[in-house]
DNA sequence: TCAATTAATGATACGTTATATCATATCTCT
DNA sequence: AGAGATATGATATAACGTATCATTAATTGA
């Protein structure tokens, strides 16, 4: 079983353990991303599908499917680049910390990272002096990938 | 002269130090941002702007005018929220660092702060630490203002 | 000053991202 | 098997943003 497979495996137990359910175009999608490995955009998950399954699929159901995999936590939306992807610990059985977005600005190549607790209380420290209270920790950084670094060096 | 056409005229002042023209529709958009005290979508603006003047605004001409005000650091569009808003140092006369926002998920206020240099060579470390390299350090953090905070307890 | 050049706006079309709504199919459970 | 819940199909439309070419206004420089 290739690498894929192995997560979809993984998030289809995750799913079932609590009653969700992973469909054959839940899969389809969450597939999608996981190959793509990195973050795309609804219609950029639209074509990618269509060209693995022959069939198309209408944009309503790739935002419906999202909407629910983003419930499971199996996929990340990331608001500064308007796209998707999958997320990086499908596989990991232990609890994870909310995490924060590396997005690379040329080729959306996306890394999830753990700042250190003590920097988020920090930050935390600073919104709230100005009067407001974090929501959530999940930081999205425009970045550029190492890759991408070299290019352009 | 009232709070908003005094950012105004700073904004032109600014302009003209270095050969920029803040036409007059351009005083309207930025008017209306500053007026409204909190980020608007381009949308929005575009209503703003026809209550304002009576004429409609060209969503081009909103969309091209706000990139005008933002080569001029007038105005900071927040990627997280699909939403501009004024610099709310307009009028200081001194430097900034690059700010980050604190936007209210309920209402659209934003607040503007500097967090502590060192947090953010924390954060930068940990960009390195993971292989990239921030591009920049306008962070934008969902949050609750203090009015929403109140109203929601 | 007035023609040439540059800058700004108007007008129109289209591309991209996302949601609303109602109908149909599939699954689950008794 | 049938009732109720869940998922998908189909269609329309809203919201956000860009491309392109025409027109108008401002600047400048002989």
């Amino acid at each position: 079983m290739n690498r894929v497979d192995r997560i979809v495996e993984h998030a289809e137990q995750h799913c079932k353990s609590h009653g969700g359910r992973l469909t054959v175009k839940r899969k389809q999608v969450l597939a999608g991303l996981i190959q793509a490995e990195k973050a795309l955009s609804a219609y950029e998950l639209i074509d990618v599908c269509k060209q693995q399954s022959g069939e198309s699929m209408p944009a309503m159901s790739v935002y419906r499917i999202l909407e629910f995999l983003e419930d499971e936590h199996l996929v990340h939306k990331l608001s500064l680049a308007n796209k998707y992807v999958a997320c990086a610990h499908i596989s990991c059985s232990h609890a994870h910390a909310v995490p924060q977005f590396l997005i690379c600005k040329r080729c959306s190549k996306v890394k999830e990272i753990d700042i250190k607790p003590a920097t988020i209380d920090e930050l935390r420290a600073s919104v709230n002096e100005a009067g407001f209270e974090l929501i959530n920790t999940q930081l999205e950084m425009n970045c550029l990938c190492e890759g991408c670094i070299s290019q352009a060096a």
